[in-house]
RNA sequence: GCCGGAGUGGCGGAACUGGUAGACGCGCCGGACUCAAAAUCCGGUUCUGGCGACAGAGUGUGGGUUCGAGUCCCACCUCCGGCACCA
């Protein structure tokens, strides 16, 4: 094989079914040794890979493998998240049933896994979508509901009033359902939910431990949760001279602002209150039910659209609340800028210390009084900032939190309210009205109510070989399916034909890759792997899936099943793959994107580039600009046609090595060749240095200079690089240090003896620096260059602290903190011995001239900053 | 609006703890090899002036701290991401 050049279609494939007969990825837990658990989000079998998924898998196996050279147990699996959406839809488009569609693609993208090389344990495979996957799911579900973590309640779908069908919101366009083309209604529906508020305060808690992830996630997620500490108090209805109601209802409202409820001039209530129809008074009827119908009428998007809430809208209910501070009556309004969903559905308004207050006050003329005074020469209208209070009576003078402590003692000591925390997080809606998921293992009695299916009746299954036309899920269609008879009542029953959220699947696959074939949702194997060292994945997730995936490790740990509090101590959010855009515009103002792989770029003499045209007509095309791989801006680059040109270990190279792995990677088929040209020149210098033959003996204490600078150079680099992966996850400053090295090699002159063996060593430990990002060429290096065993099981290689000693040091000499001259220095000099070699330079003298040297900085070995003037 | 993150050559990016700004790669320019081209190899490449040694300027803008600032502080501008009437 000696001079043999470069094919990575002929390497790769042979590589790959040696670690198949090897059974290279395969692990079983193992007490002895330290575990590593990496872990990358599992795709979607979408039909084929895209480069997004590239890159993730890449991270994640460079990690692994280095990992696995350092001598840790890992695990590295791979699954699919198999149940969702784009399988009914492709369903109907090709006229087969989503689960045939489903499988046919995960057998596409396996293979397409497999010939990128990750090093994944194929033997602990699964897709969520079988009923020895989901059967677990629906356990814990029933249990859940047992102990009253699950539960349902009425809330809103869209409903397709032509198909009679719920639509999920991918579904709805512009307000009409995507097939029918009806106007979509708001429709409300009995749903289960998982009580992930019980939750919130611990998930709120762990962020604070999770040293290991993003600070971005930590803080998109503690936002979500949204704690807000305040009080809950209670208000008497009554009428305009303060009688109270004779029936003696009352308004909880809640608010963080108890200090400033001296200056509450009105109340309102959602419209969706319950108390709405009770209070209204006879006169004020006609115009609240016409509110609430407009409001109830305006979709999600509308009320989305009025964002900022510049139009608050609203109507005066006819009664009024007594203000327990004041014990004067306020005007109860409705309003659509007061949420059903969140505290109690009813606020006191206190226009002068929040603005959303003073607008509804400005447009509904009600009074505006200030109770926090803001600092000279405000003039702008709610005053939310700290300051003393004022017009409040008993609290005039305190600032901001004395007021509001001092508010919430009255308040707590009078029994009119209490403390209380409240979260923007809202229980999980995890019912879906559609067929391809897992199905909701519920069971309605007309005596017994929704009963969980019994666990020895588990799974429920969804059955696979069926008629699927998109109009209605084909559970739902046949009555059949449905009918049950009921668990503890024996009376005919039927079953819920809703499935569950897909974030469902995905929320504890992890747990199940560490023990295949468990007779339970998972067994005690999952302590040994659990939690996950390393999790990689798009940022995109960072607030769903993350914080699904950690309130089920919680659900499962109080289930007993795993004994850790949080499912992952280090987490990576990768960055997005993004590529350039061209496009013409026709005529009529409609855009078409082409392909990067289609347009030739022309460039002006400093490269910048100035045009482009469409290899196919040679007419010029617009550039777009850069924007993430998409369909839309047909700018996607297909990682099958790159594997087949340039082979795996340059795609996966190239995907690691042009940004950091959380930032953007902005694809360049330029790029990709020069990741081509480093494989090549390694393979041509290391079977240039193994056609040699044997080396000696490497004898660090008999080297001469350039033996030692280039050791030298190699235990920097390996230090380097080791730190790069493990700790800092820039691969590209790894891949930048590595090619670095091979240049300086390539440099080295050596033809005798101890020269061959300093190359034997620096080859042999840059083959093994580049095996966990191109493994199959390191395979083969490894192999020509005398490396016992497979380079995936070599150690990785060890720095050498005495070859990075150094006999000279440079010394920057600056002027007033300009640089003047460089020296080089034997190491350790001082101050006086550097200030006394920095003098006698030319260009240091001219600099300092007849002027007075005022101070000399001296930083050992680095620098010596010469101060004069 | 609120909360994050980022602005560095023609481009992607490097500079990790306040100490040589521009590593590495791409692109571009020049050269070698070749009948020629591709591939490969060698050299150059922040801007301005100079044959050169060198000098001046330079990390979004304006201030500041410091012997010294891409890095720290203040104010502002732009872009990206998240949340969006959460009381």
């Amino acid at each position: 094989m000696a001079n043999s050049s470069y094919d990575p279609a002929q390497i790769e494939p042979r590589i790959q079914a040696q670690w198949d007969a090897e059974k290279a990825f395969e692990v079983i837990e193992d007490p002895d040794r330290d575990k590593f658990y990496c872990l990358s989000m599992l795709p979607y079998p979408s039909g084929a890979l895209h480069m997004g998924h590239v890159r993730n898998y890449t991270i994640g196996d460079v990690i692994s493998r280095y990992h696995r050279m350092c001598g840790k147990n890992v695990l590295q699996p791979m699954g699919w998240d198999a149940f969702g959406l784009p399988a009914e839809n492709a369903a109907i488009k090709n006229r087969t049933a989503p689960a045939h569609w489903t499988y046919r693609n995960i057998e596409h993208m396996r293979e397409q896994l497999k010939r990128l090389g990750f090093a994944y344990d194929w033997t602990r495979e699964f897709a969520t979508c079988t009923p020895d996957y989901y059967r677990w799911e629906q356990l814990m579900f029933t249990r859940l509901m047992k102990k009253g973590l699950a539960y349902r309640k009425d809330s809103e779908v869209n409903w397709d009033p032509v198909d009679q069908t719920v639509l999920a919101n991918e579904q709805v366009v512009d307000g009409r359902g995507w097939r029918s083309g009806a106007v979509v209604e708001r429709r409300s529906i009995p749903q289960w939910f998982l009580k992930i508020t019980n939750y919130a305060e611990e998930l709120l808690a762990g962020l604070d431990e999770l040293d290991g992830w993003p600070d971005a996630v930590k803080t998109m997620q503690r936002n979500w949760i949204g704690r807000s500490e305040g009080c809950e108090f209670e208000m008497t209805v009554c009428d305009a001279d303060g009688n109270p109601d004779p029936q003696g209802r009352a308004v909880r409202v809640f608010t963080t602002r108890p200090d400033t409820s001296f200056g509450m001039t009105y109340a309102v209530l959602a419209p969706e209150h319950e108390l709405v129809p009770l209070i209204t008074t006879a006169d004020q009827k006609a115009a609240v039910d016409a509110f609430v119908e407009q409001v109830a009428q305006s979709s999600e998007e509308d009320r989305l659209s009025a964002e900022g809430g510049l139009d608050k809208r609203g109507v005066f209910t006819g009664a009024y609340l007594l203000n327990p501070f004041t014990e004067k009556p306020v005007p109860l309004y409705l309003a659509d800028y007061v949420l059903m969903g969140y505290g109690t559905g009813a606020i006191m308004a206190v226009p002068g210390q929040d603005q959303r207050d003073w607008d509804f006050a400005q447009a509904y003329d009600l009074p505006i009084i200030r109770t926090v005074q803001p600092p000279e020469g405000w003039a702008g209208e709610a005053w939310v900032e700290d300051g003393p209070a004022i017009n409040s009576e008993w609290l005039d003078g305190l600032e901001v939190d004395e007021a509001k402590e001092k508010a919430t003692q009255w308040l707590v000591e009078r029994g009119i309210g209490e403390r209380k925390v409240n979260y923007r997080l809202r229980d999980w809606g995890v019912s879906r009205q559609r067929y391809w998921g897992c199905p909701i293992p519920v069971i309605y009695c007309d005596r017994c109510g929704a009963v969980p299916v019994p666990e020895d009746d588990l799974p429920v299954v969804l059955p696979e070989d069926v008629e699927f036309m998109g109009v209605q899920s084909p559970i739902k269609a046949d009555p059949e399916w449905r009918r049950t008879t009921c668990p503890e009542c024996g009376a005919p029953a039927e079953r819920e034909t809703d499935t569950f959220d897909t974030f469902m699947e995905s929320s504890w696959y992890y747990a199940r890759y560490c023990c295949p074939g468990a007779e339970a949702q998972v067994d005690e194997r999952a302590d040994y792997w659990t939690p996950i060292d390393q999790y990689i994945g798009g940022i995109e997730h960072a607030i769903l899936h993350l914080m699904y995936f950690r309130f089920y490790h919680k659900l499962m740990r109080d289930e007993g099943l795993v004994h850790s509090d949080e499912p992952a101590t280090r987490l990576l959010c990768q960055g997005m793959v993004v590529a350039d855009t061209y496009y013409r515009e026709d005529a009529d103002g409609s855009l078409h994107w082409y392909n990067p792989a289609d347009v030739d770029v022309e460039r002006d003499d400093k490269g910048k580039p100035v045009g482009a045209t469409l290899r196919a007509d040679g007419e010029p095309v617009l550039i777009g600009g850069v924007e993430k791989m998409s369909k839309s801006k047909n700018n996607g680059v297909d990682p099958q046609r790159m594997v087949d040109r340039y082979g795996a270990d340059t795609v996966r190279l190239f995907s690691v090595s042009d940004s950091p792995a959380n930032q953007s990677l902005e694809w360049s088929e330029s790029g990709v060749e020069g990741a081509s040209r480093f494989l090549r020149r390694v393979w041509t210098q290391v079977m240039d240095h193994v056609a040699g033959g044997p080396c000696e003996a490497l004898e660090p204490g008999a080297l001469n200079d350039a033996q030692q600078d280039t050791r030298r150079k190699l235990h920097d680099t390996i230090a380097k690089v080791t730190d790069d992966i493990a700790r800092r996850y820039t691969f590209n400053t790894a891949i930048a240090a590595i090619m670095e090295l091979t240049n300086h090699l390539a440099r080295f002159d050596g033809a005798d003896a101890q020269s061959r063996a300093v190359l034997q060593e620096a080859w042999s430990a840059v083959v093994r620096l580049l095996a966990p990002i191109a493994p199959h060429i390191a395979e083969e290096l490894w192999r020509a260059l005398g490396g016992d065993g497979p380079v995936y099981r070599a150690a990785w290689p060890e720095v050498d602290e005495s070859a990075r000693e150094r006999s000279r040091v440079t010394l920057v000499v600056q002027i007033n903190g300009k640089l003047r001259a460089k020296l080089e220095l034997p190491p350790g000099a001082t101050r006086d011995e550097a200030l006394e070699q920095a003098l006698a330079v030319e260009n240091v003298q001219r600099h300092v001239g007849d002027k007075t040297v005022r101070k000399v900085i001296h930083v050992p070995d680095r620098l010596l900053n010469i101060v004069v003037g």
